[in-house]
DNA sequence: GCACGTTGTTCCAATATTTGAAACGACGTT
DNA sequence: AACGTCGTTTCAAATATTGGAACAACGTGC
């Protein structure tokens, strides 16, 4: 599941995954159960990333969280590697007119990866909506995303993917994902049809660059009780628009770093 | 400055923040210049850092930025080890019964990292705000930390202070601060009279843990010419009564994450 | 067109570091 | 007192990191 790490550092972040990927803080020894990785070695891992900030060991019961060293590392990724800064703007402009719950996301290690979002209603909700992840397969943003990347890469990201059924009406099988992925290619946008959460449906857009890659994915959802396919998808020249808009800035802004060059490299 | 780090793993962070520390994405090149490391040392450990997916290389001028893994990453270290979700809607209520700027941060590495903010005016501005740092010595939240620290927590924080001068009234001298630590004691809140910002004034306190240490700051604050420290100073018994509960809840929660042990853990 | 400085990349043997089985002391439980 | 669990440390063998130096590939100026 994890990518075989590259040397001493691939087994470190691994690490610091694992401990991100738990709901709580955890003892050593369940660390120990859940990693492939001796106990010696573990130890000494965790020890490092302690002493560097990645991790903070709860001095009572010596527990480990994820260190708030990360969250000043992720300002700075979230300024220079998301599309968030630059996108901001266009997304306001969406929100307001559309009046729907907006989301920006991008693809990481095969996963949906939100970096913004804007909600009329409730007041933005800083890290906790920027940051989720979510799966790639069942998203309306996932679908767009994946819609349109290169064969090679789809491949590999498909590879990554675990099928699991989230609702009733969640599409859990590959080669039927692959025709949805060439119906939203003719079509132009990707819906979501309460597959990942019960009760929201959404339409999403890719993002390309100047080289028709895809770099993100624009979406707007609602509840099936708020609104329904016909009113979001009335929304798609105006998603479409704000998409070339941030492609447009994307472009001519000077951080325009490959986010899939970072997926391509990793070994699945 | 950058700590000595331990072995592989802390070089390869040192790299990260090197990232971070830029403002546009770094050529090979100027890496090599900024970084101690050897030119084939450095450059092995920014293709591993590319290859997991901390780093992203453009792919057209092979410029490094930071990865959105860290986004990701951040989003778990934001719920586990920061005040931010526990803190929230005290947060909010200190917010819109201030009708000030609310900050809240906690000490990183001898600095102070901002890890959520509220603004009745403007919009909240998710990553762009939380995660920023700033220094200790000069801003109302850092200073509200300094003065309740143990002795050996201050003093090795105080070692890690570049001292430079943001404005006319910054205190760049230790001695000087030390005075005013103690004020802040005895007074039992801490001033920022535009000593980080030209026309920013603040007050802060302190959030303890259940055994007396320091777990983070909260402030007010406002510009000269929209308030003054009447006004700031009116809402001290709000911004105490806001950082006690957050205190009880932190006390509650089960992630009290002992946020100074990842601050002691690492040698200056 | 030639020489030059720069940049990113690769080699390879010496070296230092990671490695991991095993042992250890400290608790808490039965 | 015997046992399981937990976190921590030891030590020689194995491996990965190290970094000086050479390398191709530009681009620049003369």
């Amino acid at each position: 599941m994890t990518a075989a790490g590259d040397g001493t550092v691939g087994k470190a972040l691994d690490v610091l995954d694992l401990v991100a990927a738990q709901e709580r803080p955890v003892r050593f020894a369940d660390l120990h159960r859940m990693s492939p990785l001796p106990k010696a070695t573990l130890y000494r891992l965790a020890q490092t990333l302690v002493s560097q900030g990645m991790l903070v060991q709860n001095t009572e019961n010596g527990t480990y969280s994820l260190g708030v060293r990360l969250v000043r590392l992720a300002h700075a990724a979230w300024r220079h590697a998301s599309l968030a800064p630059i996108a901001r703007r266009h997304l306001d402009i969406l929100s307001q007119s559309s009046k729907l719950t907006v989301h920006l996301a991008q693809m990481e290690a095969g996963h949906v990866l939100y970096v913004d979002k804007r909600n009329l209603r409730e007041s933005v909700q800083m890290f906790s909506e920027a940051g989720k992840v979510g799966p790639a397969y069942c998203t309306g943003v996932g679908k767009a995303m994946l819609a349109y990347m290169s064969v090679s890469q789809l491949d590999r990201t498909l590879r990554l993917q675990s099928f699991h059924r989230y609702t009733p009406k969640t599409v859990v099988d590959e080669a039927a994902l692959r025709l949805q992925l060439e119906r939203i290619r003719s079509r132009g946008f990707a819906r979501d049809r309460e597959e990942h959460e019960p009760g929201i449906i959404c339409v999403a857009v890719p993002i390309f660059t100047a080289n028709d890659r895809v770099l993100g994915a624009v979406s707007v959802s609602g509840t099936v009780i708020q609104t329904d396919f016909k009113t979001l998808e009335a929304q798609v020249p105006g998603l479409r628009q704000c998409a070339d808009a941030i492609a447009e800035d994307a472009m001519h802004w000077d951080f325009p770093a490959d986010h899939m060059a970072e997926f391509e490299g990793r070994q699945g």
